[in-house]
DNA sequence: AACCCGGGGTC
DNA sequence: GACCCAGGGTT
């Protein structure tokens, strides 16, 4: 049934087109300067599920830091999760130091250009192992990310749900039914910037596309109807109310999350979730829980944070403490200046208006 | 295959 | 506020 999709596709032409107008259309970015295995790996990690405009200063702030491959080995994951503040998807930051350290490990520093090996390291699933393949090391493995399914499924007229895990597999095959043996940077880079910049998932500027000719969905007005997706659900509401709890000495208390779970190795303001607890017992459970007596003083305010899943209702409250230690490892005590060397998600972030010098 | 992982953008 | 974008890991 595949070969059917492929059969009277002139591979050859689309080839041609795509990479030509790759060429003199491609964007000036940070990650093309060079093709060192490393930057594109570092490129390629972060802009999973990010937009180019995001990872472009990150990006340059991460190199300037860790130029090299070893840098990153042996940095302080702190520092590298400090670094990826505000990103997102902070495991991203986690598994790719990791799996720098197991090509230190072994691979002598080097990033392998074999696919099993490169596949089996964490944080490079089918897709990065295709772009890490085909930009830095010019093999013809295909690289399908949601740019390339939206062309393909056009280009093709490929009718079926891109959500679905075996329908990936599937625009995998294609990819690598059509991908160039000549030039699979190129190709791999050409379908993602098509799909970036002219075959847009709304108003595909279809009048400038170089493979018009070539596309099925535009031969039949359709490219407006695809690529088929279903929708996410929908996100739970979790309350919690979070405690700007203040010491003596003008410091606040911070918690560092499990090293598993959403925001792994993040810090935080004590989060108390008041579904559970009740308002009443609030100073009860904390002391129970965290074993530091409080006094709540006032509500600042109420903040949302989205997730993919999840939406964060925060009630922001001050608090104040005699204490200025903490039993816990994972408990400090920090003066508002120290705040800024501690990686906080962006939800935390919007608590920093809030803390105030007393 | 279903679910868990952030953050940003548009309208 | 509703909707859209988008890979990998784990179970």
């Amino acid at each position: 049934m595949t070969e059917q999709i492929l059969q009277s596709f002139d591979v050859q032409g689309f080839q041609t087109n795509l990479i030509d107008w790759y060429q003199a259309n491609k964007r000036d970015l940070p990650w093309r300067h060079d093709q060192d295995p490393y930057k594109v790996w570092v490129s390629e990690i972060m802009l999973q599920q990010t937009q180019v405009a995001t990872v472009i200063p990150y990006f340059q702030r991460f190199i300037a830091k860790y130029p090299t491959l070893h840098d990153l080995a042996y940095a302080d994951q702190q520092d590298v999760l400090k670094t990826w503040e505000g990103l997102g998807y902070y495991s991203r930051a986690r598994h790719l130091q990791n799996a720098v350290r197991e090509v230190v490990a072994s691979y002598d520093g080097e990033v392998p250009d074999d696919p099993k090996a490169l596949g089996s390291l964490k944080g490079i699933g089918p897709y990065t192992k295709g772009a890490i393949l085909s930009i830095a090391f010019n093999k013809p493995q295909p690289a399908v990310d949601g740019n390339v399914m939206r062309v393909l499924s056009r280009v093709l007229k490929i009718e079926d749900d891109i959500a679905q895990p075996k329908v990936k597999k599937q625009f995998e095959h294609y990819a690598d039914g059509i991908i160039s043996d000549k030039d699979p940077s190129s190709f791999n880079q050409g379908i993602m910037e098509l799909g970036a910049l002219v075959c847009t998932p709304k108003e595909p500027m279809c009048l400038f596309c170089p493979v018009q000719e070539y596309c099925r969905a535009f031969q039949e007005g359709m490219e407006q109807d695809l690529p088929v997706k279903s929708k996410a659900k929908k996100q739970k509401k979790v309350h919690y109310t979070v405690l700007l709890i203040c010491n003596d000495n003008d410091e606040y208390l911070i918690e560092k999350r499990p090293d598993d779970g959403l925001l792994a190795n993040m810090w935080q303001f004590p989060m108390v979730p008041v579904d559970e607890i009740g308002k009443d017992h609030m100073d009860n459970w904390f002391q129970l829980e965290y074993g530091i007596d409080i006094t709540l003083s006032a509500k600042q305010g109420d903040l949302k944070h989205v997730f993919s899943h999840i939406i964060w209702q925060l009630e922001i409250v001050t608090a104040t403490t005699s204490r200025d230690q903490a039993a816990d490892k994972r408990l400090r005590f920090v003066s508002r200046d120290m705040l800024d060397e501690y990686p906080f998600p962006v939800s935390h972030q919007k608590m920093m208006p809030y803390i105030t010098s007393r």
